[in-house]
RNA sequence: GCGCCCGUAGCUCAGCUGGAUAGAGCAUCCGCCUUCUAAGCGGAUGGUCGCAGGUUCGAGUCCUGCCGGGCGUGCCA
């Protein structure tokens, strides 16, 4: 059930019904307050300017030609001329009752199904994964669990960074850790001290930095050796961030690997053909492609290099091959990109000249949802004390070290503590990051990244455990209960209300890539439920069989909506905490 | 210079197609555990929504200008 959906119909009939011209919208919206009842359309305002009417006038004509018996107890005009619908607790007790009892909570799937490629986490694979990963791979990873559970085909892209110059230092480095006897996983235990000892090598080392470009040439023509040792490099670094994916409950596996390398073979023939459709000219020694689409106020255009002087190509010829083997070869109707707000440019020049040559369909839609840089207190770019980046495994051992403190403290009897430590503290870093929607630059800060008070992950998963704990004391099994649910007090009709908002919530987050829409729609939920646990006993000896089991109803279906919501974050639950 | 993003409570952030008295969390203060897990609940304090105009029945939200911050702006990705 979606009730907004079905009252902007039931509103908008009532609307042509009373003579509004049926571009009108209905403008049904959750309440923004109590007192306002539970839905508000706010059409009327709209169309009675328009038709040169009073507004009150024209709301109550509407009124009165809308039916909602049985579904709404009351409705009311204030102010100017806002619709405030009541709804009735019968019926929003049989629909809670409905949604409980199916298996996929009410959740539709998408009317169209579609195939969607989603570009995230796309770790640069000369480097350790650090804190600048974290939003990319959340973010996106819960985009993909959502699109799925809506039925969609998702299609992972992990565009790691696997080729380029930096590669042939890090080769030949490695080259001569193996000479040493070296295992290439021992050499590359740490990458961030192995790139810096590369560095290092390359300034100081004259014979060396002449074979590390050597190395390079070797690489992209594909002779045999280096790519032995470049695949070993790879696969090492590969399993540094499985490892990563692993901790962080992230869905990506190696199969989800296209990395830059992967479109080596397609960046000649892509220029080639920018060249004959004549998109690109040379300038300067490069071919460049001038975007008048992209103009700036005094017209001139925005150039894109798809290759560089030399011959060598660009990310942005990469980019626009990889785009044209989703939109093509992985037939996506939706391409998405989780990438830093520093390449919102770029991508907007690689998304209009892919156009442009007809690597990319109109009908596709192209997406890059960005998000802005993580900074430190000094509002300077994140760095730890010694200037390094924040690792991320550091990171989300600290998150989970001091999880396992907390239980020590307000729960030292528990069992499984070390699993449950582990399930919060992952969950408050990822829900800390997914929470937040900002686009621009946010702090990063430990305290409140592993808080675990208020709108926390935590959170979320004590209101979980309260209701297991529930059904654990009752003895009973939920999906035996066949009582109907009965909506009486204020607390159980709020949370009722917003239960049933599970559907819509979904579909909007899944539109606009935005998790943390389902973030603060969860915290909405356990926050109502606590509320609801603190004014409603349950299990206590003065509550009726009816009432009892009315209310066990509702506490499944928080259950159900918490747990499904979280495991959409990639957050998980326990029974216990 | 030009372009993109942003400016909401002491701090971190919500605020959906413009709607009613701008909301949470943290911090501070006051209450609530002999009965369903206190990682909780109730209450209080705290805001010229950067500034100035404009559009209209109505602007945190849309438009213009300014101030402030971040990022980008031809051969790294």
């Amino acid at each position: 059930m979606n009730i907004r959906e079905f009252l902007s119909e039931k509103v908008q009939a009532a609307m042509s019904a009373a003579g509004v011209p049926p571009d009108c919208g209905a403008m049904v919206a959750p309440a923004k307050k109590a007192g306002f009842g539970d839905y508000q359309a706010n059409g009327a305002m709209g169309a009675a300017k328009k038709m040169g009417m009073n507004p009150r006038e024209l709301a109550s004509k509407i009124v009165e030609q809308l039916q909602l018996d049985g579904i709404a107890e009351k409705i009311d005009i204030a102010g100017p001329g806002f619709i405030n619908i009541h709804l009735a607790p019968t019926w929003l007790g049989e629909q809670t009752g409905n949604a409980e009892r199916d298996p996929a909570l009410a959740i539709r799937p998408a009317a169209k199904a579609q195939t969607i490629v989603v570009d995230y986490s796309s770790p640069n694979l000369a480097k350790e994964m650090h804190v600048g990963h974290l939003r990319s791979t959340i973010i996106g990873d819960a985009l993909v669990r959502i699109l799925e559970r809506l039925g969609h085909t998702v299609i992972r892209q992990n565009h790691v960074g696997d080729w380029g110059t930096q590669f042939g230092m890090l080769i030949a480095e490695l080259e001569e850790k193996l000479a040493e006897h070296e295992s290439a996983g021992m050499a590359l235990a740490d990458l961030e001290v192995f790139y810096q000892q590369a560095k290092a090598h390359f300034d100081a080392d004259e014979a060396f930095a002449d074979k590390a470009r050597e190395y390079v040439v070797k690489l992209q023509s594909g002779d045999t050796e280096v790519l032995k040792l470049w695949e070993q490099f790879k696969q090492v670094s590969l399993e540094h961030s499985a490892e990563i994916y692993q901790k962080l409950n992230v869905t990506l596996s190696e199969a989800d690997v296209r990395g830059e390398s992967f479109y080596n073979d397609d960046l000649a023939p892509i220029v080639k053909e920018l060249k004959e459709q004549g998109r690109c000219s040379e300038d300067q020694g490069a071919q460049v492609a001038f975007l008048q689409e992209l103009a700036d106020k005094e017209g001139k255009p925005s150039p894109v290099i798809v290759q560089k002087k030399g011959g060598g190509f660009l990310y942005a010829t990469t980019d626009l091959a990889a785009l044209r083997y989703r939109a093509n070869t992985l037939n996506a109707d939706r391409i998405l990109y989780f990438i830093d707000a520093r390449q919102s440019l770029h991508m907007q020049q690689v998304f209009t000249l892919a156009r442009l040559a007809g690597f990319v369909g109109d009908s596709v839609s192209l997406e890059h949802h960005a998000f802005g840089t993580m900074m430190g207190a000094d509002g300077k770019p994140f760095k730890t004390r010694s200037g390094g980046t924040v690792k991320l495994s550091a990171l989300l051992d600290e998150a989970v070290e001091r999880a396992r403190a907390v239980i020590t403290e307000k729960n030292p009897e528990l069992e499984g503590a070390e699993e449950v430590a582990r399930k919060v503290g992952i969950g408050s870093v990822k829900y800390a990051d997914l929470s937040k929607t900002r686009t621009n630059d946010y702090v990063f800060n430990w305290d409140t990244m592993l808080s675990f008070e208020g709108n926390t992950a935590p959170y979320l998963q004590y209101a979980y455990t309260r209701v297991q704990s529930l059904f654990r004391k009752a003895g009973v099994d939920p999906e035996s209960i066949s009582a109907p649910v009965v909506i009486g007090e204020e607390q159980e009709k709020a949370l009722a209300i917003k239960l049933l908002q599970f559907g819509e919530v979904l579909s909007q987050v899944a539109e606009d890539a935005l998790p943390h829409v389902l973030c603060t729609y969860l915290y909405d939920v356990a926050s109502l439920y606590m509320r609801f646990y603190e004014a409603c006993p349950i299990l206590k000896s003065d509550v009726s069989p009816e009432l009892r089991d009315s209310r066990l109803r509702l506490c499944h279906l928080v259950a159900r909506t918490l747990a499904t919501g979280l495991d959409m974050l990639g957050i998980e639950v326990s029974e216990q905490m």
